[in-house]
DNA sequence: TTCCATGCAAACACTTTGCACCGTG
DNA sequence: CACGGTGCAAAGTGTTTGCATGGAA
């Protein structure tokens, strides 16, 4: 089956190369920025443009099969949604990043929905902080 | 005393008007863009520059006395940090946004140090997601 | 053949920087 | 009176939009 076809279809939205490709860019990357996304595509295709990948990755969040995070304090990153959701830890001294699987989250998610009445967006979460090689 | 002269003295700043006058208006304003900063010093004094605004926010930031945090895809906000650390729920339908103190996360912060080495900064920490009115 | 999608260029939003002048310490 | 801070203007980065053309269904 066409995951992306059939998601994009059955929103009134249409199959495009450009979708194709912006979506296996995303996949490869991992976590990727537009500017990056786009980079990424015109190794193997040339000819797109950098608008279509911010529309593109709009409506590819729409349909969720990729979410965004704010790693940095610069531009987002985009990540597939393949299938297991996670959040990131990012550290401030190396900006590494670890991906951690959601259920490390689900005390807290727990915690926050019977004391605030407030769903958790667990995917889109990044915590900053240092990582074990650069705790003060 | 004074705080905020004490802390930039020490690590060898000025204290000017601008510096007193924005940081004023962090601790009245609660959560504020840059931008809003800008807008409510000059309801007072007038005469503060937008990137004197930045350049203060970011001294303010290291000596300890705001923060910022991301509660938008936009420009972060910053906060005075009074004595006591918090972190931000924000509802992606409302846009309404709750403080949480700090403690609340120490057991996911306790976990995530547990798990992976990783020291969160609760402080930065923004929860997307859903609150009581707008969730599913 | 109908609309949605794209490319292009311009506009927009936010932030940073170079430099001359100002004012704190 | 030295040196850090400020204002101003210009440039830098990231994102959005209007409009004519292109192509999927």
């Amino acid at each position: 089956m066409n995951n992306l076809a059939d998601k994009l279809r059955q929103s009134g939205h249409r199959l495009t190369p450009q979708r194709e490709l912006i979506l296996q860019a995303v996949d490869k990357l991992g976590h990727a920025t537009p500017d990056e996304v786009l980079t990424e595509v015109r190794e193997h295709s040339q000819a797109v443009n950098i608008s279509t990948v911010y529309r593109t990755l709009e409506v590819l969040e729409q349909l969720g099969l990729v979410k965004h995070a704010h790693l940095s304090d610069r531009a987002p990153t985009y990540h597939s949604v393949a299938g297991h959701e996670h959040f990131h830890l990012v550290c401030r001294k190396c900006e590494r990043v670890i991906s951690v699987e959601d259920h490390e989250a689900s005390a807290f998610a727990k915690l926050l929905r019977e004391h605030h009445g407030f769903v958790a967006d667990i995917g889109h979460l990044t915590v900053h902080g240092e990582c074990a090689e650069h705790e003060e």
